[in-house]
DNA sequence: TCGTATTATGTCGTCATGCGACATGTCGCC
DNA sequence: GGCGACATGTCGCATGACGACATAATACGA
């Protein structure tokens, strides 16, 4: 998909858009994020660790999270965090779906008229 | 990523659902769907023709809409329309939307408290 | 009438990504 | 000691978006 490029959000994922999601409140390490993001999808969606990971890698180059050492916890797990430019594309990627989900409403409803 | 079986609703790519929604009043022809894509995207969305005539195929090949001539032109288009399966993807596309819009914004707010 | 923009449909190769499978190791508990 | 949950990762495959390229009809003005 090509962009304009004022506005170029690129659309998201929906395993980067839940991982991120996963993140907003609060840091976690990634088995964490995993077993979040199948609460928060209602089930609907359980990332394989493939899935993960790679993700996971690909937002930490694009620095949309940072990982840091949970110095508390017995064994050394990577916990991320959400940037700044992370939380602003999350924001920007709300309001495109809510921007489609009200484009999508008037059109069923056309197509019903 | 993987999805319960009584609900498999796999999410839409934004080409597939911009696609869906630009037939959703009407029946029309490719060129027509790219120029109406462009539009109710905000002239954020520009489908390549790669984009558009794969996404055709494969969601001709899910009966998801149907390819009939538009006789009345003087021109054989094929023109395109929606199914029931395909209005009812859209349906279930939108909720996924809708409820994802839900969670990111009380996730959002979490994240500023 | 000639050329050029617009309309219109399609293919091909590449790149990004989701995912299952596999690999490896720790921790708590029975 | 073994077993299930916790935890992190790699690899290869399949799918899909996309730009580039190809082709052709129509419309319209110079």
């Amino acid at each position: 998909m090509r962009h304009v490029a004022d506005q170029h959000s690129e659309p998201l994922t929906e395993a980067v858009f839940l991982i991120l999601l996963s993140l907003a409140p609060e840091p976690k390490h990634g088995y964490a994020i995993m077993k979040d993001v199948e609460e928060i999808s209602n089930g609907r969606v359980k990332l394989s660790t493939g899935t993960l990971y790679g993700a996971l890698r690909r937002l930490l180059e694009s620095k949309w999270i940072v990982r840091f050492a949970e110095k508390e916890a017995s064994r050394d797990r990577q916990a991320y965090r959400l940037t700044s430019n992370g939380q602003a594309a999350m924001t920007a990627e709300t309001a495109r779906m809510k921007s489609l989900t009200r484009v999508a409403a008037s059109r069923m409803a056309e197509g019903q008229a």
